[in-house]
DNA sequence: TAAATAAATTCAAACGATTTAAACAAGCCC
DNA sequence: GGGCTTGTTTAAATCGTTTGAATTTATTTA
């Protein structure tokens, strides 16, 4: 037994009241300007005095356009609460809501692939373009959108060799700026944390290690651990593992801030001072990057302006105002006293 | 110029290419028992052969339903970067993605509450019910919707005097539990740090200061200080405001997990030891809570379940197998390092 | 075999808007 | 007064489904 809503009021009761027919209130509500002035005022009260609101239903159904956008994010553990996450949806959803849209959330789970949902929720009017934030290597699927050239946008990452539309910080860049500015601190043996399950993650890591070896540092004063979960305890896990392995590292450089700041707390754990005895250097800075003891050095990589902007090239997509985007966003060193000079 | 899409298969299309009615591949769509085996078979092959998806607007204009529930947000800044909010959605998400709907996402900000968008968006069928996620005391415009009676679900807070239908965290159970925690240890001089725009928040407070004055303290030795963004600067602020005027305090009890971590971080800023020469609790259980130094004692709310139960409830009452909700759920002490036996 | 019943299919009217082309009225010119 | 504009309004088609009533076809019963 389906709960029955009271009917709401339409166009034609509106019609009804003003005397005129429908077509005329329509015309009205959309401004068109060949309705005389006082007709126009008539409609106009009457739709507000009935607290009218159009359907959005039948609308979208005329037009073909729902005024939505979808978000999807990978099938990550409790992937809303992740800060990166949380920054970009944030920015999305400025810029959609200023336009008019909505946004439709979607995670990408077993059952969105395997049903391809991801073409259906475009193909069945959902949504009227799609943004997809931050994918993992194994989400090739995402590649069929290149032969069905759907309004799609590939937030904060890109599949290499593809053709589609992407808007990402420039993480080679990244890359390159924590290299220097570890390296300029003196340290010749940094151990690197860093997920492999992304582009992004891979070019981070071996830009990482070419500017390195650029300045003159071995591959073996190198040590890495990759992970997949970019969480707190990846980091933990991936600290450990690199000290008892390395403990000539003094410093260690994690792809983003959680694991940075699960590898500062394995490294306090044990008894190690942070950046006296090593230096630890994040990326991302989220709000808590400001708030751990000490407070981390990261990169500032801005994701909310990563989601207001994709969002924003999505929609010039939609308008016909752009074809396709390709674009990179600069990221910035945010010092704080988690890195120090090399000991010695 | 609007983009013109490749328009899709219609149900029309399958019933020229079986060579029957439009009505019947929908009746066969829908799974009707009353129609034949053999031309079942027929429409369904056909139906995959074309890749038909139903067109949702359509779909939802006839039956006026759009399998759609709304999340609402409080206007917060980077509300959706606060684990609190990203728990709570996550939870949410996972029990209308198996119910078959979608999430559409809101922020109550100006013009939301100016242009009522609240009501609209289950007046203009964009969404069939809607979940409204912590407002504070200020969002007052709530309480229409007891007139309307729509199918609304408060998330985690709720009204006080109203009938609207809520599903929360017990936060008096809350803060009696860790009242009687630190007292316990041998607190008898805490400072509280609390958001007052919440009328959880206040029921916190009022709780808290209820249960420790049971136990013979007196209301000098609780000094406490409000706030309202509930985030780590809110604490860190809080803490020297507290720590200035009191510094015979032994602990500090803040609200939630991201206040107490900004006050650990203003204490360690002093030169002060957690827990040795101060405890600091904080409420939420948040991931990174396990990753502070001293790991943070708090409380477990699984805001996760209360997403994904206040949904459950939701769905029911579209269902019509439930009229209301008012339903509390029991939060647990969760001990780690940051609380300790008072100094003496 | 005709009539009555059951099964399968189709018709046609919604749902609530948008939009194009046609209708209508008024004013002007010759 | 017929023909032409110009300015307003409206009828009717459309969007892609669903659904109760009507119709067709098949099956059973008398």
């Amino acid at each position: 037994m389906i709960q029955k809503r009271a009917k709401a009021v339409t166009i034609k009761e509106i019609a009804t009241h003003c005397d005129v027919s429908p077509s005329t209130v329509s015309l009205v509500l959309n401004g068109s300007p060949k309705i005389k002035k006082s007709t126009r005022d008539k409609v106009i009260e009457a739709a507000a005095m009935l607290d009218y609101q159009p359907n959005e239903m039948a609308r979208s159904l005329v037009s073909s356009r729902s005024r939505c956008l979808s978000v999807t994010v990978p099938a990550l553990n409790h992937v809303f609460s992740d800060v990166y996450f949380g920054e970009i949806i944030s920015g999305i959803y400025q810029e959609a809501q200023e336009a008019g849209y909505k946004i439709l959330l979607d995670i990408a789970q077993e059952s969105f692939i395997a049903e391809k949902e991801y073409l259906n929720i475009l193909r069945n009017r959902r949504a009227d373009g799609m943004l997809y934030i931050a994918s993992t290597v194994e989400d090739r699927f995402l590649l069929e959108f290149e032969e069905h050239h759907d309004p799609l946008m590939l937030v904060n990452h890109y599949f290499p060799d593809s053709s589609l539309n992407y808007l990402s910080v420039d993480y080679k860049q990244a890359a390159r700026l924590c290299a220097e500015h570890l390296m300029e601190l003196g340290h010749r043996h940094i151990g690197l944390i860093v997920g492999t399950n992304t582009f992004t993650g891979l070019d981070f890591r071996d830009t990482f290690f070419a500017v390195c070896e650029e300045n003159g540092l071995s591959k073996t004063s190198l040590p890495w651990t990759g992970c997949t979960d970019w969480d707190e305890q990846d980091g933990y896990t991936a600290a450990r593992k690199l000290m008892s392995r390395h403990p000539e590292l003094t410093a260690i450089m994690a792809a983003n801030d959680r694991m940075a700041i699960g590898a500062m707390r394995y490294l306090m754990n044990k008894g190690l001072h942070v950046p006296e005895d090593i230096s630890v250097m994040g990326v991302d800075n989220i709000p808590s990057a400001k708030f751990t003891t000490p407070g981390l050095t990261t990169l500032k990589m801005d994701l909310f302006e990563v989601g207001r902007r994709s969002c924003k090239r999505l929609l010039e997509i939609l308008n016909g105002q752009r074809t396709a985007c390709h674009e990179l966003l600069e990221p910035h060193v945010i010092l704080r006293e988690s890195t120090g000079p090399a000991r010695v």
